[in-house]
DNA sequence: GCGATCAGTT
DNA sequence: CACAACTGATCGC
């Protein structure tokens, strides 16, 4: 639960998910995503009262965040006074003190957080530093090395402070299951029970939050089976979700819901009501989406547990763990973090302590000897050029400190894009096609002269994650490496990150034959006690682990080790998002999301947006110089990591040279400035 | 009556 | 375990 107060040190004036006390003087507010605990004060009407004082505040948000606030006839009054951004669109917004005219100008660019239908990740950059606010965010290892607009010039942006989502940050939630392997594995309870006859129905057991909806347009593409559920009209301007909703009860797959719903369930009714199909009695299990997670050296990832006769829990979870936070962290490498949630439990300087090793100083402080070679080599060569680039842009605003430079090159101009204006009720071709233009390539960029940005995701860490028992029969590389390059968050939700198919035999298919009514695939099998067992064991190795891990400890539940299962074949939809550009040469899969891809319904948000911001604020029609340049997930289909900013992973590592370090100590003695970049934690690297 | 807060539940 | 919400009690405007 966030416990973030609505402002950040370096830019006072503006508020983001949090709406009163302090934050009612702010000259503009931002909204990460629809929920509740992001929201405080949006309808109280002290803010309200501010609205219709100061005409010139306005609330920014992605389009579907607007669409889905506005849905809410309680916040309906927002209407005239939200704008939305387009994700990755870097977009100036002048912050105007109404009483004294001041004016301060900033560029925010909205990045996908991977959380819920929405969710984004605000990076503000500006005369006092940029900065991230990432709002509540789910992303897997490597997402951000792959997000472009974190990038200039092919290495991460200078970044002062980052605002963080902590909720998983310890030790012991160190793993998460990744979404596909979790939604595999509740695909595979569904198809057990949805398959024996047409009166076999689950219910998932959701709170009344966005953030399943992935899990929904899944299961119903899967099974051909819309999702009930009591409410969509929030959705219905977004088909790639709305098509797989129903508030016809007659379906095989519920998720609707009830204040009685857990006592209707004994009585074998669901929460919409019904117990019967033509007179039938329904047959139905329970399925209760829940955050699992492993310790450090848990491999194991069984992400469904069942938990009663027709009851299970499954794996979910809209946040990052540990790992992702640490690999999320150290890549973008702040000079400093700040928590947004401190768990009950720990405190914020124990929160503090753990985010500091992955902050520029500690980084820094490490000895590096590879890096520091390279170093000199790039700041004689190119440090100047970018220097002027960046001055050219922020009138010599932004402090960057003494970087790696990177080669001279065209598309390594940052933060802003020509404002294109776009006509309100423009035609959805013509919008897509301007967000279409291909920049150049970053491939061109030579990786030689780059020495920092070890790969977060290589290929051999993700196998770390491998459990041992899987790796014997993993196939080989598969599409899974695809979706690196669509920093676009609905993306995220495909299946991509750290699946790893050990075939689907394992699942509990094999139980499912008889005429129980729930799907026997549990506990009583000796294989899966065994699994248990041995999670638990190789955990009290560790004393500091004991207890921390997840449900694999709670003895006599057990069940699907969803790690087993091919889910690779699994497209995720777009949830909401409304995808202005459209790719070519896509994989198959991603080519699917884009045949579901709605058209863009927010054709008049893309017109404020490119129409300067806002229509009091903003001079009209100013441009900022962008790089206009699409992900090229598209132009290089054979790459297996993003081949537009593909850190070159960790050159060959050798022993200092002796004269590398006479070089090193020679700087150090006279002052000279050398920056030394880590983006990797030395924790995961090898 | 409404909203904010807190405790308890799911 | 946790999350995000909901419910109900209490207090204050």
């Amino acid at each position: 639960m966030s416990s973030f107060q609505g402002q950040m040190a370096e830019y006072p004036n503006i508020s983001i998910d949090r709406f009163d006390r302090e934050n009612l003087r702010a000259r503009a507010y931002f909204l990460s995503h629809c929920h509740k605990d992001h929201m405080k004060g949006l309808r109280a009407p002290a803010l309200k009262r501010r609205l219709e004082c100061s005409l010139k505040v306005y609330l920014y948000c992605s389009p579907v965040t607007k669409e889905l606030l506005l849905t809410s006839p309680k916040y309906r009054f927002w209407e005239k006074r939200i704008i939305s951004i387009e994700i990755e669109t870097p977009t100036q917004i002048s912050l105007i003190d109404e009483a004294s005219g001041e004016k301060e100008e900033i560029v925010v660019t909205l990045l996908p957080a991977g959380h819920c239908p929405g969710s984004v990740m605000f990076l503000f950059q500006g005369d006092n530093g940029t900065v991230l606010y990432t709002g509540d965010f789910r992303l897997a290892k490597g997402e951000a090395a792959r997000m472009e607009l974190l990038h200039c010039g092919g290495r991460v942006k200078d970044i002062q402070s980052v605002y963080l989502d902590t909720t998983f940050c310890d030790p012991k939630f160190y793993q998460i299951p990744s979404r596909g392997e979790c939604l595999s594995g509740i695909s595979e309870l569904v198809r057990s029970w949805v398959t024996r006859s047409p009166y076999h129905v689950v219910w998932l057991n959701c709170k009344a939050a966005y953030g399943y909806e992935y899990l929904f347009t899944n299961l119903s593409e899967e099974f051909g089976l819309q999702v009930h559920v009591d409410k969509l009209d929030m959705f219905r301007n977004m088909p790639d979700i709305l098509h797989h909703l129903t508030t016809d009860r007659n379906t095989q797959i519920h998720a609707c819901r009830h204040p009685k719903a857990e006592e209707y369930f004994q009585w074998n009714k669901l929460p919409c009501g019904i117990t019967s199909k033509n007179r039938i009695p329904l047959h139905t299990i329970s399925i209760k989406p829940s955050t699992m997670w492993f310790g450090e050296r848990t491999r194991k990832t069984n992400v469904i547990v069942r938990t009663g006769e027709s009851s299970y829990r499954a794996c979910f979870s809209f946040h990052s763990s540990y790992s992702e936070i640490e690999d999320f962290l150290s890549y973008i490498c702040p000079v400093n973090a700040y928590p947004n949630v401190i768990p009950l439990g720990t405190t914020v300087d124990k929160v503090i302590e753990i985010l500091k090793p992955l902050c520029r100083s500690s980084q820094s402080t490490e000895p590096k000897y590879k890096p520091l070679g390279k170093l000199k080599r790039a700041r004689t060569t190119h440090l100047d050029s970018e220097e002027e680039e960046e001055n050219d842009l922020f009138d010599d605003l932004l402090p960057v400190p003494l970087r790696h430079k990177v080669p001279n090159q065209q598309t390594c101009h940052p933060e802003v894009l020509p404002m294109t204006v776009v006509s309100q009720n423009q035609p959805e071709n013509l919008r897509q096609s301007a967000g279409c233009i291909k920049a150049k390539s970053v491939k061109t960029s030579l990786w030689a002269n780059f020495i920092d940005c070890e790969e977060s995701n290589s290929d051999s860490e993700e196998e770390l994650q491998i459990p041992a028992s899987c790796q014997g029969d993993q196939s080989p590389p598969h599409q899974q490496k695809t979706d690196v390059q669509v920093p676009q968050w609905d993306v995220f939700f495909k299946k991509s990150d750290d699946d790893t198919d050990c075939g689907l035999e394992n699942f509990p298919s094999s139980t499912e034959a008889g005429g129980s009514q729930s799907p026997k695939l549990f506990s009583d099998s000796d294989g899966e006690s065994t699994h248990i067992s041995s999670q638990n064991s190789s955990q009290s190795t560790h004393i500091s682990e004991q207890g921390s891990q997840g449900w694999g400890s709670q003895s006599d539940t057990v069940l699907l080790s969803s790690q087993e299962r091919n889910g690779g074949d699994i497209t995720f939809l777009n949830k909401g998002s409304c995808r202005p550009r459209v790719k070519e040469n896509l994989p198959a899969s991603q080519m699917e999301q884009n045949v579901l891809c709605p058209k863009d319904t927010y054709s008049e948000d893309v017109n404020v947006v490119f129409s300067a911001g806002e229509p009091t604020t903003v001079s009209s029609g100013k441009h900022i110089p962008q790089e206009r340049k699409v992900l090229t997930l598209s132009t290089n289909p054979d790459s297996q990591s993003s081949s537009d900013f593909e850190i070159p992973s960790t050159p060959e590592a050798e022993l200092p040279k002796q004269e590398h370090l006479q070089y090193l100590y020679e700087k150090l003695a006279t002052g000279e400035n050398i920056v030394l970049e880590k983006r990797k934690s030395s924790l995961l690297d090898t």
